[in-house]
RNA sequence: CGGGGUGUAGCGCAGUCCGGUUAGCGCGUCUGUUUUGGGAGCAGAAUGUCGGAGGUUCGAAUCCUUCCACCCCGACCA
């Protein structure tokens, strides 16, 4: 993508209305547009970035062999009606009618539109084990929105529906999404914490946050510091087993003995077991194998799609701007043409830009005129690309190509274009 | 919802206390020109319902009333 004829639109000052990191970077890099209070416009850049992270959820969710739906934003109120939610839901409710005076809603959850979908369609105990997810924008009517997208009225979230014939199944259902949710979190670069949440009236161990660490994140944790140790997500036993736990569940007593860290956290994911709360009250049965129907006992499983965005900024900036993990990165690689006297820079950065494009590398090239080379090095460093190819003078004397690393900033020389894009696709292939 | 704060050009701000010609500055934008390895120089130019509505006054960005929006702290957070 070539920036003249990109959306492209960064300022040199951070907008004083925002406060932390993210915030600021987002709104500054042109990232987002706020529309009003805690509802966004994605521009492009960001949008990259939300659909990869978007992406890499979806890709595991489908290796596990979770399927995708997508169900409407807006909800009839009759569902809530019928699981008794729609009094206890306050105010974050979104409510409205329609031309008829049909009462609806603007969807912050679904458990009853996803048990009404399963009780249409699924009859009988062969159809399950069953888990559905799907990626959705979702409203809740914060009474404080806050840090940008991190707590939006409307955010995007992904959100998984399991459906098991026994507790022990759903248990089982429940331990795999865990282990899933490590892998997804470290995808992005991430050390995910899975403190104990609260679990309902079932108890039990069966409710678990997904915090990263972050000195602006809204929750205070607690936890075993071999947590951050632990980096393969086939141990996830041994993370479900250390101590790990927000503020509110702080217990010295049970703590008593341990080494424990605290810190911040930004919760970017929540699973939960209910058992058959929604099945029941929605008349949710299968057949079972004795001929007897049953109530399939259900958990719930969210990752906060549009808040990682953030939290991901948070957990990886500078005071330059981003520096986004490959994986999420809007792009792969930033190619910087600077001004020169030489037609051959130009050129040169032509038939690159061409090259990269060719090896599937996404590249972003700033081939902006009456922009100072200054300006440019800046951008690039803000937008928080991985790797900047800085071709100017250098070129044009002996042919000299810079490679910048966003990360390190670490500065290689390449005196070839195959010995450059040998050594880009080799960084970009190890995540 | 309680407490605090802010609203003046696309962005960042001054001016408001103490009312007084055509409302300023920096960045950005446009034109020309010279530059170019870390947010360029020079010359010129455009851009404003001073958040909205009422009111006081000869005169309101400035004083009064009221409404709105946004931000921060707290409470809240299937």
């Amino acid at each position: 993508m070539k920036i003249s004829e990109y959306f492209f639109y960064t300022s040199k000052e951070a907008p004083a209305s925002a406060e932390i990191a993210s915030h600021k970077l987002m709104l500054q890099a042109g990232f987002v547009a706020q529309s009003s209070s805690g509802i966004y416009t994605w521009l492009p850049l960001g949008l990259k970035v939300l659909n990869k992270v978007a992406n890499i959820i979806r890709d595991e969710q489908a290796k596990q062999g979770i399927i995708e739906i997508l169900m409407p934003t807006i909800q009839s109120a009759n569902l809530w009606l019928e699981s008794n939610r729609y009094d206890s839901y306050g105010a974050e409710l979104l409510r409205f009618k329609d031309r008829r005076g049909q009462e609806m809603l603007y969807g912050p959850t679904n458990e009853e539109m996803m048990t009404d979908i399963f009780r249409k369609y699924v009859k009988t105990y062969k159809d399950l084990p069953k888990i559905i997810h799907h990626i959705q924008w979702k409203f809740r009517d914060e009474i404080r929105p806050r840090f940008g997208v991190m707590r939006g009225r409307e955010f995007l979230m992904e959100d998984a529906y399991s459906f098991d014939l026994s507790f022990e199944e759903a248990k089982r259902t429940y331990d795999k999404i865990f282990k899933m949710y490590i892998k997804i979190f470290k995808r992005m670069g991430l050390t995910p914490i899975p403190v104990q949440a609260d679990s309902g009236a079932i108890g039990g161990n069966m409710s678990h946050e997904f915090q990263i660490l972050a000195d602006t994140g809204e929750s205070t944790l607690y936890y075993d510091k071999e947590i951050l140790n632990i980096t393969d997500e086939n141990d996830f036993l041994k993370i479900k087993d250390l101590y790990a736990v927000t503020d509110e569940k702080y217990d010295p007593a049970q703590a008593k003995g341990k080494v424990l860290s605290s810190s911040r956290g930004i919760e970017v994911g929540h699973i939960f077991y209910f058992g058959t709360k929604y099945t029941e009250s929605m008349h949710a049965k299968v057949i079972g194998k004795d001929g007897n129907s049953l109530y399939p006992f259900m958990g719930s499983y969210g990752i906060g799609v549009s808040r990682l965005v953030g939290a991901i900024i948070e957990a990886f900036h500078d005071e330059k701007g981003m520096i986004w993990p490959i994986p999420v990165a809007p792009f792969d690689v930033a190619l910087i043409e600077l001004a020169s006297k030489s037609d051959e820079v130009q050129a040169f950065t032509e038939e690159l830009y061409s090259d990269l494009m060719n090896n599937n590398i996404d590249v972003i090239y700033d081939d902006r005129k009456n922009v100072s080379n200054g300006s440019k090095f800046n951008d690039m460093d803000l937008i928080g690309i991985p790797f900047q190819i800085i071709i100017g003078n250098k070129y044009a004397t002996d042919k000299t190509v810079e490679v910048k690393v966003r990360k390190t900033g670490e500065r290689i020389d390449f005196n070839s274009k195959e010995a450059l894009l040998k050594y880009l696709s080799s960084e970009l292939n190890k995540n």
